[in-house]
DNA sequence: TTGTAAGCGTTATCAC
DNA sequence: GTGATAACGCTTACAA
């Protein structure tokens, strides 16, 4: 049984028309008298009138919404992300269903199906799922991916490429020339972008491929990380993302070696602003921008329902902060005091 | 015209039963002979058959959704509570609309009206609107609140008491005479709360009652306040949230005190984790219990229908780690070097 | 235990 | 320009 509340009928039977006459009222004024569309509209204001989206979603199999799944609301990449996508597809009159898949393919699976019903469309962030099962259920419906390139499926990509090469090229022209790249999950099509360009602009430079893993983007796994890039000796190092490259310098720092000073960090993504110490020198990935950009184009598709192959670039551009410094010959020589004295 | 997926009478028709078996096969199997039921059920496997949850929703006049609204998706307490709300949202099958009011009572207002007619409840996080709007939607549809306190709406609350007070005693009992509490914006509810907690906790100490302002909730506020209690005189201060702590923790730094030798500094939240040096003594407001608390609530009420009175409390803990320690004479006379050396 | 049929609130297709 | 009327896909009395 439905709650009690105003319906087309209510409206129809006082202004005295049909419930065609008001659904046009809503849909298509420009069908009726401009006369009958105010008289209308103003009894459906007296009354309280709003249309119910369930039952027109019935009847033309549009939703008004959209659906956005990302694998880590609580990663700190995402709600920037998040948070832009709501906003644009607010503007443009959808409400977005959020999904957290929390890093596990079959749980973003089992949430494309389940949502898929009630909305217009997706926007996957970061997908984990296998490419044979993004492509199904982008076949099902409009689907825009963020992260992850995948021909034929509408997709967001961030300039890693570009990014990673002006933070070596930074690095490079500080004077540094054994740099790492610390990786994150191997199994993360980010992190292998990420690397590839690093190692790329490493051929480049003519020095030294070196990829150290944290493993995990996760702090911890930063920290350790540590121990490992003193042992292979580098001078700087880019890191998987803001997360690996705070940890790397809270472990550098306990182990006594003094950022930039020592060693120069380099994070990627950008959202950690200034909050660490020192300031992350960092490659910002514009992760808002990635996120509304992704909503227009998917509701671009929606609404013309054409079925175009897109790929939109989103420009990087590293931020020089206070982790980054030039090559000084006492460079990566642990053991010394950490006093910060002069 | 709706697209063309299978409906209840595809299944209906390849299992040769009527349409209204089929439905029953799904919501209430126990009215059906189990080898009815189970072959039904496999044949809408086959076919990939899922109830289109809108046409349900039509006719019950229920949704299988909730909304969940919180002021900023960024503010880095949110993002635990939103990721615990949807998972438990999820496991009782229900799908979460996100909506983010960007601080702004108008645009919370205008969310509430437009996802009302589509969703079965409410879960508003950290209320922006005045309470006479929060009462008049709450009466519409289910709501609950989290983080604000408003008789006859169920709501999720943090023992701010409980937590203040925790710390105020810790730093009490080392030596600390002179603590001010570092306030978020005056309008805040929360901050209210916290600051009435902390001059009680005062009042009771025997101390005197300090309260300086940060004015806003934000890294940078944090910084500008480190030179307002160096010049309280303060040895010690709980701030109203992790991001204003780590910013007084960075100005007092840039200031050359060194934390916790010259000064102590409690945050609350708990949502930096470890990650800030050096690591914040917190108190921790366990949100993503929040989350989830007020999700189960919401939920209780929106299946049972009783309009019941809730209020729950949600315990908090204090989390000792490094930016407290021990009074000493030499607390809070700024000068000296920053350098670490013994 | 299962089938029939009447909604749920809109929009879309025809007529007029 | 406006009004009937049939969908949309499902649930649920009421019958059988």
């Amino acid at each position: 049984m439905a709650r009690s509340s105003i319906t087309i009928g209510d409206v129809a039977a006082k202004a005295g028309v049909s419930r065609a006459t008001v659904s046009r009222a809503f849909t298509r004024p420009d069908l009726l008298t401009a006369a009958v569309v105010e008289q209308v509209r103003r009894i459906a204001d007296e009354l309280g009138y709003v249309p119910n989206r369930i039952a027109r979603a019935l009847s033309t199999g549009r939703f008004g919404t959209i659906a956005l799944l990302v694998p880590d609301i609580a990663n700190p990449f995402f709600p920037p992300l998040i948070r832009a996508a709501q906003a644009r597809a607010d503007t443009l009159g959808y409400a977005v269903f959020l999904g957290d898949s929390d890093e596990t393919p079959d749980r973003e699976d089992r949430l494309l199906a389940k949502l898929a019903p009630q909305v217009d469309g997706f926007v996957v962030a970061s997908p984990r799922l296998d490419e044979e099962r993004i492509r199904f259920h982008a076949g099902q419906k409009p689907a825009v991916l963020i992260n992850r390139d995948i021909a034929g499926v509408p997709r967001v990509l961030i300039d890693v490429r570009g990014g990673i090469e002006m933070a070596m090229t930074h690095l490079f022209g500080l004077g540094h020339r054994r740099i790492a790249y610390v990786s994150g999950p191997a199994a993360s099509w980010a992190n292998q972008q990420r690397e590839q360009a690093a190692m790329a602009a490493a051929r480049r430079f003519g020095i030294e491929e070196l990829a150290i893993p944290a493993y995990r983007p996760t702090y911890e796994a930063g920290q350790a990380a540590a121990a490992r890039l003193i042992a292979a000796g580098v001078s700087a190092a880019v890191a998987f993302d803001d997360i690996v490259a705070q940890g790397l310098v809270a472990g550098l720092s306990a182990r006594g070696l003094v950022i930039p000073r020592d060693l120069s960090i380099v994070g990627f993504d950008d959202v950690l602003a200034a909050t660490t110490y020192p300031p992350l020198t960092t490659i910002d990935a514009h992760c808002a921008d990635a996120g509304a950009a992704a909503v227009a184009l998917l509701l671009e598709i929606v609404e013309t329902g054409e079925r175009r192959d897109a790929a939109l670039t989103i420009p990087t551009r590293l931020v020089q902060r206070d982790s980054t410094g030039p090559f000084t010959t006492e460079d990566a020589k642990p053991g010394r005091s950490a006093s910060a004295g002069s």
